[in-house]
DNA sequence: TTCCTGACTTCGC
DNA sequence: AGCGAAGCCAGGA
């Protein structure tokens, strides 16, 4: 690590987001302490997108609608893939999304 | 160097 | 209750 920037921290949880779960922005976002800091969040992932194993696919925003999809050069390989890790996707939005939700916060304390 | 934009969220009216 | 504007950090032009 170094620097630890904003974007690392989001770096950071982004790929602790364990298989079959989704997370949102401003989850994220809270997490680290800016809240309104949502946007950076979907920035980040951008930056992040080709380039580690950062599953920015598990990344939607707060209705559970993937929002970025089209970023991902195919906007069905978003969706193919939270449904290969069992998420339903219909429609571009996680289906019980309530229920494969994952909170960093939660999952972060112990 | 400065200004603007960006995969969103929240507060205010 | 619904719509408008502000806010966050960083990178590109």
């Amino acid at each position: 690590m170094k620097k630890s920037t904003w974007l690392e921290q989001v770096y950071a949880i982004v790929c602790l987001i364990p298989p079959g779960r989704v997370t949102t922005y401003g989850a994220i976002a809270q997490c680290i302490g800016t809240s309104k800091g949502a946007r950076m969040v979907g920035w980040a992932l951008n930056q992040a997108v080709g380039r580690a194993d950062l599953p920015a696919h598990r990344v939607v925003n707060s209705q559970g609608i993937l929002t970025g999809k089209h970023h991902f050069g195919n906007p069905e390989r978003m969706a193919a893939l939270l449904q290969q890790e069992g998420v339903d996707v219909v429609n571009d939005q996680v289906q019980n999304f309530q229920k494969v939700f994952w909170d960093p916060q939660k999952e972060l304390e112990p």
